[in-house]
Order: C-alpha cells, then sequence, then structure tokens
DNA sequence: GCCAACGTTGGC
DNA sequence: GCCAACGTTGGC
C-alpha cells in the first residue's frame, strides 16, 4: 500500500464537495503533465491513502483524507471540446490522459502548508520540495504516519 | 537532440 | 498581480 498527496484547487473540487458527492467518489479529472499521470496510471492501485490537499487558495494546506477507490481510466474531459481540459490530440482510440478515481474518507482541521514546512518529520516531503509543482506527489509511510499525527493532535 | 520562447503552477 | 520555477513546444 502506498500514499500520496495528490492537489485540488477548492474552488474547482474541494473536499466539502467531495464528501456530498454520491459514494464520496470524484473521478480526478483534469491532470495534464505526464509526471502526475504516469503516477496514477503505473503506481496508484486501489486502497493507497490520499491526503488531499487543497490549492491555489487563501489557506493552502491538507484538508482531508481519502484514498483511491478504483483504477485509472481515460478523462473524459479530454474529449470534451467544451471542456478546458479538452485535448485535441486525444482520441479514444488513443487516450492521453488517464485518471483515478478517489473516495473522500473524511475532512480535517486544516495542516497548512505553513505547518508542514515547520515539521522537523516533513522536512523532505515532496510537496515542499523547492520549485515543485507536481499536483500528485508520493508520500511515505513515515510522512504519512507524522501527518496523521498532527491531525490527531490539532 | 538542442534550446529559446512561451505557458502554467501556485504561494505570496 | 507578481514572479520563481518548471514543463512543453517547435524551429533548426
Amino acid at each position: 500500500m502506498a500514499f500520496w498527496l495528490m492537489k485540488s484547487e477548492p474552488s474547482e473540487v474541494s473536499i466539502d464537495d467531495v464528501l456530498h458527492r454520491p459514494g464520496q467518489r470524484v473521478d480526478w479529472f483534469g491532470v495534464r503533465n505526464y509526471q502526475a499521470r504516469n503516477y496514477m496510471m503505473r503506481d496508484m492501485q486501489v486502497g493507497d491513502g490520499v491526503l488531499f490537499y487543497h490549492s491555489s487558495c487563501p489557506q493552502p494546506g491538507v484538508a482531508g483524507l481519502a484514498e483511491v477507490s478504483r483504477r485509472a481510466i481515460p478523462d473524459e474531459t479530454q474529449f470534451d471540446a467544451q471542456s478546458p481540459y479538452y485535448d485535441p490530440k486525444a482520441t479514444r482510440e488513443r487516450p492521453r490522459w488517464y485518471n483515478v478515481e478517489v473516495r473522500a474518507v473524511k475532512k480535517t482541521p486544516l495542516l497548512s502548508l505553513g505547518a508542514l514546512r515547520s515539521e522537523p518529520a516533513l522536512q523532505d516531503m515532496r510537496l515542499l520540495a523547492r520549485g515543485n509543482r507536481l499536483s500528485i506527489t508520493p508520500v511515505t509511510p513515515a510522512e504519512w504516519n507524522a501527518i496523521l499525527e498532527l491531525i490527531n493532535a490539532a
């Protein structure tokens, strides 16, 4: 079992939005970066733990816990000419973009970016690496445990 | 295959 | 809105 951090802009899909959906599930559509796509296509398995991170918002940070609920399938938005995520180079026969499905488990007290940065156990977290922009990053078991402790202590 | 130009991300 | 950092594009 592996762990991941997945960024979402809450103005588009927040942890609350997902918790109010049927089955608390959401297709993680819209990823248009090959490295993040490859994590979804190759590495993410049903049951993997997910830190639901709110980005590009007033209070960026970990906002909830989730899990991978289905392996990657083609991202439908790539085929939709009306979607901001439309990719004219993708075809049904040769999809370019894939997404896993994620199930929200619970909302947590917000663990802010600053709080993450100031935690010694998280010094090497990929999210916090200089210049990191990846919207999906691996989380080590030690980092996962440290974050759960911070959440439980909050 | 190189690399300059351009576009995007995302915190501040 | 700024801008650092990084990814992608496309001419050569």
